[in-house]
DNA sequence: ACCCAGGCATTGG
DNA sequence: CCAATGCATGGG
């Protein structure tokens, strides 16, 4: 049984699929064709999730579907429904955005050359938090050697037509292990301390993200920063990239600082506060997405962190 | 052999 | 409130 989603347009499914994780090919999410595939637990067994579009950038169209499960009861509908709503953030209006930076000659470009890109969230705040701390101060390319032993060690899988998916560990497996473990995986004694102490809060139903969705930003960032190894500047990325909030701009990012810096102060150093407020006056309620449309330039080379 | 990469917690002024 | 320091791995 399959489950139509109209997102919003312009929506463009394989520039967002692909913004997944910063990665191209990875361990859990997968994209072929115009397919995304993940193994993902749902109603109580790991299933294999398709999402496919079926539409273009300016009449968008998803369908999904989880391979080997053939009806859905009303309540899994509109759960998968809003699983998809939250992973590829298909309400959220990008008319808007570029209405929003209509002056901003940098931004319009950006906009223009990524036009249809959304945010695309993790589904669910445990691989959201535990991914950004392993991706702390490394490189992309390390981050995904430890999450790709994490994901092997602690994740299920399931085999389809003889080929394997790998779903992301749930936190009662990361629950169960010791610093030893991970460390062993090559993570630092920190991180390993993190992730496990987020595990047993979250599989111990200490931290609920469904408490947390409608708080506000900032008291949202106090609560996760006062779980282990979780900063700033991972709360933010969190609450653009599992939340979902359009309004965030991390300022303490290495590279959003040196853009901002670069590009719209003359290459002057800046303080994090005064990134932080110059983001909001110009960007605002999009600032999310002007972050994500500067790494998007970064990636495709069209700007640079370079001094000139 | 270095140095750095999408930080964080801790310590010391 | 600000600065310095150790931490993990892989690529340059």
């Amino acid at each position: 049984m399959e489950i139509e989603i109209i997102p919003r347009a312009p929506f463009d499914f394989a520039a967002t699929a692909r913004f997944f994780r910063f990665t191209q090919s990875e361990i859990v999410d997968t994209f072929l064709g115009e397919r995304y595939r993940r193994a993902f637990h749902f109603a109580e067994n790991l299933h294999l999730l398709n999402i496919e579009s079926r539409g273009t950038r300016s009449r968008p169209l998803l369908a999904l579907w989880f391979t080997d499960k053939r009806t859905f009861t009303k309540h899994e509908e509109s759960k998968a429904k809003r699983l998809a709503e939250r992973m590829f953030s298909t309400d959220h209006d990008l008319k808007k955005f570029r209405a929003r930076v209509k002056d901003d000659p940098l931004m319009r470009t950006l906009e223009e050359d990524h036009r249809g890109l959304h945010l695309a969230c993790w589904p669910n705040l445990f691989e959201a938090l535990a991914i950004s701390i392993l991706s702390q101060q490394i490189s992309t390319t390390v981050a995904m050697t430890l999450k790709r032993r994490m994901v092997e060690k602690f994740g299920e899988q399931i085999t389809i037509d003889g080929e394997t998916f790998f779903a992301f560990p749930r936190p009662e497996a990361i629950a169960r292990a010791s610093v030893e473990d991970l460390r062993s995986l090559g993570l630092s004694g920190a991180k390993a301390l993190g992730v496990i102490e987020l595990a047993r809060k979250i599989s111990k139903g200490e931290l609920d993200a469904s408490e947390l969705e409608t708080e506000e930003n900032e008291t949202l960032i106090a609560r996760l920063t006062n779980l282990r190894g979780i900063g700033r500047w991972t709360a933010e990325w969190t609450l653009m990239l599992h939340f979902g909030r359009t309004d965030v701009f991390p300022a303490g990012d290495l590279a959003l600082g040196l853009f901002v810096q670069k590009y719209y102060n003359n290459g002057r150093e800046m303080s994090e506060r005064e990134i932080r407020a110059l983001a909001r006056e110009r960007w605002g309620l999009w600032s999310s997405y002007a972050a994500v449309y500067f790494l998007a330039g970064l990636r495709a080379g069209t700007i640079s962190t370079e001094r000139r």
